[in-house]
DNA sequence: TAGATTGTTAATCGATTAACAATC
DNA sequence: TAGATTGTTAATCGATTAACAATC
């Protein structure tokens, strides 16, 4: 196990992943992997499977692998999903909506807790049974409800500042969809999801015939 | 410039970044600029900027620094926005929804051609003036009207299905939004838009009180 | 016990950064 | 021309892969 401090955020990113494929062997009823029969299912190599988890404590056995299950919630608990996530979307266009219902669809423990907009016409509509609530009132909401998520539906011209009231509002996190990359203090997460950056990227190998 | 073949996925999933900044810039009405101011307005190490962009050319000129629209031109050029791309979703759900919202108003060149479901209740109803067809159609659709890129808002259950069909059906990319890897041959591009994974990211980071 | 497979150290590979000569 | 800034080579840093002793 690595003792020192930050692990990698390529590592990170790769553990999504390990605990999908390992929800999916628990369903097969699968009950222990081998690094390297993991590594033929998700594609990186044995050693880097067993180099990533070791950044966290030895979680296989020698002479028997890995116990699926175990490794599940192993995973999960590193990745802090065994606790709930509070969350407010910001817009409540298409983006925004599409939002409030897959994530409760999706993901347990995490949670939207309410929807704001400014536009007059969509203030008081009911999304997946969450109203949609007047951007006016963000800060005295966040002042009584804390808020651990803020999600950016916006356009890219507003996000800025609407990171930063959120940010002010105590926010740990946010989960940007707007085509901006926003500037916050390094107490603060963000995660974007550019997806015209996506879309772009796949033009690319498109166009150049690779994968 | 690099005269060998491959550049690093690293560097392509810079050029969108690079795009949109210079796309502020030419907002500013700022003609040129130089990879040190540049740096310091997108984070990247001047050095970096000057070697990513060397890959594809030398685009800038001692003493002077880069122009900004031609450098922009030059990044979508080699992005390969320079075309239109047709575009069909299947899985007209929230998500399928938004983004075929979304896209049309984002981005031109990538035209939404249609929208696939398997839902009868869906099946004709109209979202951002495209209809909705019945899924099993998309075999004679595809063959009377090439698509050069598959968007899969389904179920993961159903992705590798939907996937396989697309690509029988002659799409050349995959922009994959549900919540599996899917597998294609080495000649088919995919693109993949995990929100779960991006969310459980966030949530390490929050966790962990890290940025 | 013998075989399997991990945890971990060492070697390699690739990507980022630094440095500077070339040149506008 | 002198100053600025690129393009490019070399140095460094980090991440991935290989190897193998430890051990279940």
């Amino acid at each position: 196990m690595k003792e020192n401090g930050k692990i990698s955020n390529a590592v990170i990113r790769r553990l999504p992943r390990y605990r999908r494929v390992l929800k999916e062997l628990m369903k097969r009823g699968i009950e222990r992997i081998s690094s390297n029969d993991l590594s033929l299912l998700i594609g990186y190599t044995a050693s880097q499977i067993r180099q990533d988890l070791n950044n966290f404590g030895g979680f296989g056995q020698q002479g028997y692998g890995y116990n699926v299950e175990g490794l599940y919630a192993q995973i999960g608990s590193i990745l802090g999903l065994d606790r709930e996530y509070k969350m407010a979307i910001i817009g409540s266009g298409n983006l925004g909506q599409a939002i409030a219902n897959y994530t409760t669809y999706y993901r347990a423990g995490f949670v939207v807790s309410a929807i704001f907009d400014v536009n007059p016409k969509l203030i008081g509509i009911s999304i997946n049974g969450i109203e949609v609530l007047d951007y006016e009132n963000l800060d005295t909401f966040l002042e009584e409800n804390p808020i651990d998520i803020g999600i950016i539906c916006t356009t890219k011209s507003s996000a800025q500042d609407v990171a930063n009231r959120l940010i002010k509002g105590g926010v740990k996190g946010i989960w940007n969809f707007a085509p901006v990359d926003i500037e916050v203090n390094d107490d603060i997460s963000v995660e974007n999801v550019h997806l015209s950056d996506s879309l772009n990227t796949l033009a690319y190998y498109i166009s150049h015939n690779q994968k």
